[in-house]
RNA sequence: GGCCCCAUCGUCUAGUUAGGCCUAGGACACCAGGUUUUCAUCCUGGCGACUGGGGUUCAAAUCCCCAUGGGGUCACCA
């Protein structure tokens, strides 16, 4: 929905409230993006509140993931966690008090009322509702309750405290999507504070977001149904409730919500799949919101100027991964030889092919060669398997099928092979420049009469064991004169 | 099922707010060429969409209604 831009005068304060049962999702990923775009463009703050109030499923290592993976996607914020601020505590759970300060005041205002019902009379009666094809809600038995009634019951019954949902109806003046309405009849008599004490979700993010002073919330169309309850509990408490703009789902091949049956919905996987993060950070923005018909690949900088909730689209994204491949290669393809060389490292360690030693050792080495391999890969992760030929044994390297059966159509392979080996030896302990050595090739192949597939086949066999790959005098270059003439001489042996 | 949201190429989207510039643009994927020592990159071209039906209007992808389809949500979870 695009509009006048909306760009109140309040000071702009958004937040981010993930609940702490598990990694970083895709979700929250993008969430969080636009969240800090829009408070980045307005001046605004992001603050970070961890919804740790379901206390059997919250983890201190899933909130410790989920910050650091809030790191690693560049975003950050000005209150919460670890930086404190204002309006602190930044966890729910410490916040109960709070909580419950605000649900007695409701309750002594009559918007909230004690409901004694069992669960079991509840059951049943949504057994019954359910029977009928109704919409199992709460039907207001202890709504009617009188207050000294009540409160004497109080004394020694177990009660929820339930919001007294008024009549009417109420608009959600949606910053995505425009004026949606609902009518209050629908909406269920909800429980704010559970038996026990616990408050629930409807009721603390209201608390919370006021007590913390958020102006818009920027959140996933899965909470519009939900925005009515909270906009009703602002008005009791005689608040004005914040914007809402809720974001189009991301979704999966199955055109349903991204979930973990999606399998890779985990932030963290795709850092170990060596996505390119700025890519991800780029095609995340781009799930719901473009940055104009034509610009496929812009910076968080470019986004952050020109991000606009009425320009998000309404519809539902699919997350394609094909795309985010491309677009992951368009990133890499593009970085410096020490950008390439900080983001390769562990996934060049971790397939065995260098020590963190050797990288810093042999830095110059590594990186001429990351940038044989620079082209040919989309993530981090497949440079192992691009220059993998660079570290395997000279005499025994690996051919590939094809690299063998390309060799292996030329019927002059073997003589032209060793006419090369002998050319080669002397020029090539000389010095290694690939320039001159690809110069020499081609004109020694040129004077022969011979066709440039006829040495190169063979020859790329005999270096790579690959039937593609990077320019073989550069690989020459990198493998040094001795691997460079042992691969060679193994090569004139096997093709035989 | 009730309520709510949504609807442009297979996918992400521009265009919809202020109807004509749209014989609907870009990107991914796919296909075909070209460049290259090969692979990759790169370049060129192709394929391919306004869900359907009614209106309103001189004019509709754009506005309205209905239908259809898809999704979300219906907890003492967040």
């Amino acid at each position: 929905m695009k509009s006048p831009e909306h760009i109140p005068s309040e000071p702009i304060r958004v937040r981010i409230a993930p609940s702490p049962t598990g990694t970083i999702h895709l979700g929250l990923a993008r969430t969080t993006l636009y969240n800090w775009a829009f408070a980045k463009r307005h001046g605004g703050k992001l603050i970070l509140r961890v919804e740790d109030t379901d206390r059997a499923r919250s983890t201190a290592e899933s909130e410790h993931a989920i910050l650091e993976g809030l790191h690693w996607l560049g975003t950050d914020w000005d209150e919460g966690p670890v930086v404190g601020g204002p309006h602190a505590p930044y966890h729910q759970s410490e916040r109960v008090q709070e909580h419950l300060a605000v649900a007695r005041r409701l309750l002594e205002s009559g918007d909230a009322y004690r409901c004694f019902c069992t669960k079991e009379r509840l059951d049943d009666l949504r057994q019954e509702q359910e029977a009928k094809k109704e919409t199992p809600r709460y039907d207001r038995l202890c709504s009617q309750l009188a207050s000294d009634q009540s409160a004497a019951r109080a004394v020694d019954e177990p009660f929820t405290l339930r919001f007294r949902v008024p009549e009417g109806q109420t608009a959600v003046d949606d910053l995505v999507r425009g004026r949606v309405e609902f009518q209050n009849a629908e909406i269920d008599d909800w429980v704010m504070v559970r038996q026990g004490g616990q408050p629930t979700y409807n009721f603390v993010v209201v608390c919370d977001d006021a007590a913390m002073e958020i102006s818009h919330v920027f959140r996933g169309e899965e909470h519009l149904v939900n925005t009515p309850k909270q906009i009703l509990v602002y008005r009791a408490l005689g608040l004005e409730p914040p914007a809402f703009g809720h974001l189009p789902l991301m979704l999966g091949q199955d055109g349903r919500k991204l979930s973990k049956r999606h399998g890779a919905v985990s932030l963290s996987k795709y850092i170990a799949e060596g996505y390119s993060r700025d890519a991800l950070v780029n095609f995340l923005c781009r799930q719901g919101w473009a940055l104009d018909g034509e610009t496929e690949i812009f910076s968080v900088e470019q986004f952050i100027a020109s991000f606009d909730p009425g320009d998000v689209s309404r519809a539902g994204a699919v997350f394609d991964f094909d795309k985010l491949r491309w677009m992951s290669g368009e990133y890499i393809h593009a970085e410096s030889p020490d950008e390439l060389a900080l983001h390769c490292a562990p996934h060049m360690t971790a397939a065995g092919l260098m020590t963190a030693e050797e990288l810093v050792q042999r830095g110059d080495w590594y990186r001429e060669a990351l940038c044989l391999g620079q082209e040919r890969v989309r993530l981090y992760s497949e440079m192992p398997g691009v220059l993998g030929f660079l570290f395997a044994a000279d005499a025994s390297l690996e051919y590939d099928a094809k690299a063998e059966k390309n060799a292996r159509k030329h019927s002059e392979r073997v003589a032209e092979l060793s006419a090369y080996h002998e050319h080669l030896h002397p020029m090539i302990e000389l010095g290694v420049d690939a320039e001159v050595l690809r110069d020499d090739a081609k004109a020694w192949v040129a004077e022969r009469n011979l066709k440039f597939p006829q040495l190169f086949q063979p020859l790329r066999c005999a270096l790579t064991g690959a039937a593609g790959g990077p320019d073989l005098f550069s690989v020459m270059a990198l493998l040094g004169p001795e691997a460079s003439l042992a691969r060679l001489a193994a090569g004139i042996e096997r093709l035989a």
